[in-house]
DNA sequence: AAACATAGTATACAAAATGAAACCATAGAT
DNA sequence: ATCTATGGTTTCATTTTGTATACTATGTTT
């Protein structure tokens, strides 16, 4: 490692309950509503999602394009600066999942693996 | 379960107040006492220091060595499994440092950039 | 005998993160 | 006039995380 860490810097993007799941939908979907997040993400609430949302938009990671139209429309996708992050997410996914597999050769149990940035860039 | 990525997963051994410091000072140090993680890390309560400890020798990423002495004597290492955590941590630094320009950029050089030592005690 | 050194535990408390649910604004449809 | 749809905000409760401080154990030194 390097002699000025910023490892909590790029941890403070992904720390949260949400984040990680918030960053895979946009990441896999492309661009998504409000509404499209809060289907895909069942559990959060409109608080959290929003919250969430609104620092990912603060670092430059997420992109809000607001349609002025009533019903209200209001857009989600990555940046272009926040696909930047792909490296970062693919290394942490993969060495997650081989994580799950020694933890499983060490206390022995079973989970699934999945790979985190399937179908990224669209846009 | 099957939209479920491992990110969380890497997350979870470096989440927290104090994991990423005291990953820090064992990947530079080798190997070191817990006393010694104390002074290098002045802040951080024996309860906290123990309980992350624990988390990461859970993780394997830690080795503890005890010795059988009075007073006694711990050490903490990084273990082999844990060095294979580098790529990752390297790559989040990476882009921690390049964030904290891109954010500079973006809001100004006057932003208060955050240190791999917690300034907690400013609060 | 009392203090020292080390690596912790235990208990109580405070702060931060998250959750639940109600409220808001407004155009168009019924 | 009321209901619906959307993307929120607000308030308060709960859960999780972190802090402060006292206590333990025990061989050696004073």
């Amino acid at each position: 490692m390097s002699d000025r860490c910023r490892v909590e810097t790029a941890l403070e993007i992904l720390v949260g309950k949400w984040k990680p799941v918030i960053l895979f939908q946009l990441f896999s979907h492309g661009t998504m509503r409000f509404s499209e997040l809060q289907k895909a993400i069942p559990d959060i609430t409109k608080k959290m999602l929003t919250s969430q949302l609104r620092e990912l938009e603060y670092h430059d990671i997420v992109h809000r394009e607001i349609y002025q139209q009533i019903p209200p429309k209001v857009e989600y996708s990555i940046t272009e600066y926040g696909m930047g992050m792909t490296p970062v997410l693919q290394a942490m996914n993969d060495w997650g999942m081989a994580h799950v597999e020694h933890l499983n050769e060490l206390y022995g149990e079973e989970r699934e693996v999945e790979s985190f940035v399937s179908k990224a860039e669209e846009g």
